[in-house]
Formats: C-alpha cells, sequence, structure tokens
DNA sequence: ACCTGAACACCGTTCAAGT
DNA sequence: ACCTGAACACCGTTCAAGT
C-alpha cells in the first residue's frame, strides 16, 4: 500500500514489494498465488479502512460521514481505490460497507424490496465521482470546486433516496 | 481499438500493434511519442464514436438518447471506456459530447451560472455508472437488473436537473 | 522519410535446488 | 516451511544504421 500511494499503480511490481520486504521476487509466490491476488489483497484493505460512522446519528448523517470519510480514503490511497470498480462487492470488507448504507437507507424509510438498488445507484455515484477526482479527470478543477461538487451530489442523492420512499415517512426538509 | 476489444487493454502494447501493421515495434515510435499517445489517442476515437441525438427533441429526450448512446458505446469498448475517468475533458471528442450536454441543460431552464456544475455531476454519474459495468463491478447482475438500474439513473437525474432550474442558489432536488 | 537490428532495463512467473 | 538461482517469454524505449 505504501508503495502503491507514493510511486502509484505501476510501482507496484513484485520486485518492488520484494525489495521492500528484503527477499527475492521469487519468495512471494509462497504467500500470493499471483499478482492479482496482491492487488485484490490491496482493496481490501482498503475497504477495511473506511471508518464506520457512529451509531445514533439520523440516517442523512450517518450517510453523509460515510460518504465523507469514503472519500477521505480515497484521497489517502487515490492509486488503489480506483480498482473498486473492477471487482464486485463481495469480499468481507465491501460488504461491511454496503451493510452500513443499506441500514442508512432502511432508516430513510426506503421500502425494503427497493433498498438494494436504491444502494446500488448512490454507492455507484458517489465512486464514480471519487474515482474521476483520484484518477485524475478533474485535474483542471480546484479542490474549492470539488468540494462544492461534492456537497451537491450529497444533496443530490439525498433527494433521490427522499423520492424512493414509500411515503411512510414525511420527507424532511432539507436546508 | 480492435485490440483493445477483444484482447483488453493488456493486450494493446507496442509489439501487438506493430504486428497489427505488419511491421517492427520500433517502427511505431515514428509516428507516436509514446505508449500513452497511442492510449490518448484510442480515447479520443472512442469519444468522436458516440452520436450526438437528433436536433428537435425535448431535452429530456435529447439527454435520454445521448446518455444510452454512451452507454452502448461503452459496451462496444468496454476496455477503453474507463480511460475517461483518468483524463480531464479538454480534448476536442470530449468538448463536443459535454456541449451537448450544456445545450441540453440549457433547454430545461437551469440557470446559465449552474450549468457547468449540474452537466459535472450529470457527466460523472453516468460515467461512473457505465465505467462501473464495463469494468465488472457488477458482474453478479443481470443485464435486466442493469437495465432496470439505468433507467432509474437517468429519471434520477432528470429529476436533479428539474430541481436545479428552480430558483436558489442551491439547487436542491425534490421528490 | 520511414523502417530495422541490436541492445537495455525492466516485467511476471516456473521450476529445480538449496537451507 | 521458506527462500534462491537460473531461466523463459515478454514489456517499452533508445540509438545508430540501413533504404
Amino acid at each position: 500500500m505504501a508503495i502503491a500511494d507514493t510511486g502509484g499503480l505501476d510501482a507496484v511490481t513484485m520486485q518492488a514489494v520484494a525489495e521492500r520486504l528484503g527477499v527475492t521476487p521469487m519468495a512471494l509466490y509462497r504467500h500470493v498465488g499471483t499478482k492479482a491476488d496482491l492487488l485484490d489483497g490491496l482493496v481490501e484493505l482498503l475497504l477495511t479502512e473506511f471508518p464506520l460512522p457512529p451509531p445514533g446519528l439520523a440516517w442523512q448523517d450517518r450517510l453523509g460521514s460515510l460518504a465523507r470519510a469514503v472519500r477521505a480514503t480515497a484521497h489517502r490511497h487515490p492509486a488503489v481505490f480506483p480498482l473498486l470498480l473492477k471487482r464486485p462487492a463481495t469480499t468481507p470488507g465491501a460488504r461491511q460497507v454496503r451493510d452500513e448504507i443499506n441500514r442508512g437507507l432502511e432508516g430513510s424509510g426506503v421500502g425494503a424490496g427497493r433498498v438494494a438498488q436504491v444502494e446500488r445507484l448512490v454507492s455507484t455515484a458517489i465512486l464514480g465521482f471519487v474515482a474521476s477526482e483520484v484518477s485524475g479527470r478533474f485535474a483542471n478543477h480546484s479542490a474549492r470546486q470539488l468540494d462544492d461538487d461534492f456537497a451537491l451530489l450529497e444533496r443530490m442523492l439525498l433527494g433521490f433516496i427522499e423520492a424512493a420512499t414509500q411515503g411512510g415517512r414525511d420527507p424532511t426538509p432539507r436546508p
């Protein structure tokens, strides 16, 4: 992970990892099946780094703080984060995050039958924005502009979630 | 592009391209500065393949048909599409698409001062979903499920755009 | 102007051999 | 059980040399 953070994903070679460990590249194959496995491990490490929001918050704040935590983690590991687009969220770390989002959505009043689809769209919107950001698509934009964009994205998603509510609760007015 | 479509991005090597052209790898450096330049060319080729929607449609249909055209192009070139996350949309091909979206947004009544930001969020949401799709994140989902998700994404974005046409400094989406 | 041969410094991965 | 030497089939890229 340290190699990826400082040198990018291309710097994560079997030789670089081996050198970091004071060992020859061939020795790694005793501990990891292939280089793809090593990258999978990196992604899982990233996922377990997302801090889950404290309980007791309103669902809006739970989801909002999780979204911002994901973004902060991505900024810390810009090379590894975009790999999330490539793998189904089936690992323990991925499920942990998805379950947290689902709890927030249930708290919002989204019908149980629609939670999975809403979760997919909300996750994908956050993932797409943050992956764009750390991958370089917004290289010409200021940090201030990106913060504004992200705040608007959060509002868009809260509005979407409220609209997906089955009328069991009154939509909460947003500031 | 043909090599990328059939073998993935990893198959796009200088040697593979050279062989396709009946030439040695070194000959390519007469026509392209570096391999990164070659990939840039691939992305630009992809961008110019997006069919722009016919004029005369309502703004909702213009934006919708553009979104679906982008998705169809991504399905045709799944290896190259995700590279869009890595580059600022500053090339002629990218500008062409962005201008088209901006025209749609202006038609919707979004204030001129907010078109750029709304465009960024709408583009990013589509890009994020489609890149996830072609990169493998939804590998466990059926084509039918993904079509449904995409249709819901379109509705979410139309709702967001409509909310952004109402007054106020902050476009707050409403159901 | 365009292409090639030879060469360099890397890659991931294997296999038999060492401790 | 864990590591290494040697080797293989690749990479991108350069440079001088060829036509």
